[in-house]
DNA sequence: TCAATTGTTTGTCGATCGACAAATAATAGA
DNA sequence: TCTATTATTTGTCGATCGACAAACAATTGA
């Protein structure tokens, strides 16, 4: 173990790339544009992530890591179901709504639309939708289980519509919907769970 | 007005290309993919269309003109307000899950992410998605005036939201959510207005 | 001091991108 | 038939894509 010490701060340059990726998708931001974001040759890119798809997941893992994993943490860190999902729906829009930050959310955003040859980021970033929507309805589930929810809940098409509110706050929030219009548009969609859980 | 007669039909040729962009985005489909697509060579491509952008907006039109139209299609023909906005989700579903179609909406799908030069296109789906948004709060605020939804109902609140909706049904439909899963949540969705409706 | 190892610089690679020029072919009207 | 007009064929253009090779620089451990 030697060898000449890095000259630029590795997480630093991960963490613009993450940004360049998320305001302008995968396809969308090019290894001239990580250039320029990084403010570092593109050979020492590939010499420190391998390659452009790489630093792209590794990218998406600091986005989940960090600001991405708002969802996990509200779902796991309330006790009540109503107050996970209120949380999990109110972060989701403090985030995609950021001024310092690119609207919407990465995993939704950033790679949508590609070619044939990058279908692999893509069914990677879906997987990562889809596991999302799993943990809504688990947590749904076990507020059923903690006797929150009704016991004739429909866990699943719960979880399937906030799942698809999340998506469409992230369609909302990147069209430049203002974040109150959002946060108005969440009151409705607590709706139903509130009525799910005799609430209403 | 003379000249050679064109050998292909044009209208044939623009919904492949429609199905092309539809799948795969604006960016995502090459002019490789669309002389594959339409099954004849660039220049008469660019003959017959002008640009490739210019193609693009031709499909998204004749999109919005088919089976994209669906949603304004809901809104004016129902007389109900709940009924209208049911339909339109119904649609929304029905469309976006077809097997002989590109699932979710080309207008959320096609143009999410790009790169910097095609920002226009990008602005010019954006601003479709804002109107449908809406169309879909007027027909609400007429909901009102019709008496069929209370005078206190949050027309604003409910047309983003249901907008959100639609929007989150494209991103679910894109990634294989099946179709009675997402009329399952769609189900819920309809909650809010059936209460502002007074029907719940 | 001197290998071994790793980072940086510089330049460039082949492939593909969207787009079009020039030549040829086929029609309508004079 | 001849001219004007439009379509098709063929080939290629410059720009940009992601990616890397080779030479040089800086560090560690022997």
């Amino acid at each position: 173990m030697a060898g000449r010490p890095r000259e630029f701060d590795r997480d630093q340059a991960l963490r613009q790339a993450m940004l360049a990726f998320w305001r302008r998708g995968y396809e969308g931001t090019s290894m001239s544009d990580l250039v320029a974001a990084l403010g570092i040759a593109s050979a020492r890119i590939y010499a420190a992530f391998g390659s452009k798809e790489e630093l792209f997941r590794e990218a998406v893992a600091l986005y989940a890591a960090g600001d991405g994993g708002f969802a996990d943490l509200a779902l796991s860190q309330e006790d009540d179901v109503v107050a996970a999902i209120q949380r999990m729906l109110a972060d989701a829009v403090a985030l995609y709504t950021r001024d310092d930050l690119p609207h919407g959310c990465m995993v939704v955003s950033a790679a949508t639309n590609c070619s044939e040859q990058n279908d692999g980021v893509l069914e990677w970033l879906r997987a990562q939708r889809q596991a999302r929507t799993q943990s809504v309805t688990e947590r749904l589930r076990r507020g059923v289980a903690d006797g929150q929810l009704g016991p004739d809940a429909d866990v699943d098409a719960l979880g399937d519509f906030y799942a698809a509110q999340l998506h469409g706050v992230s369609v909302q929030a990147r069209d430049g919907v203002p974040r109150e219009r959002l946060l108005a548009s969440l009151a409705v969609a607590m709706t139903p769970l509130r009525i799910a859980a005799g609430k209403a």
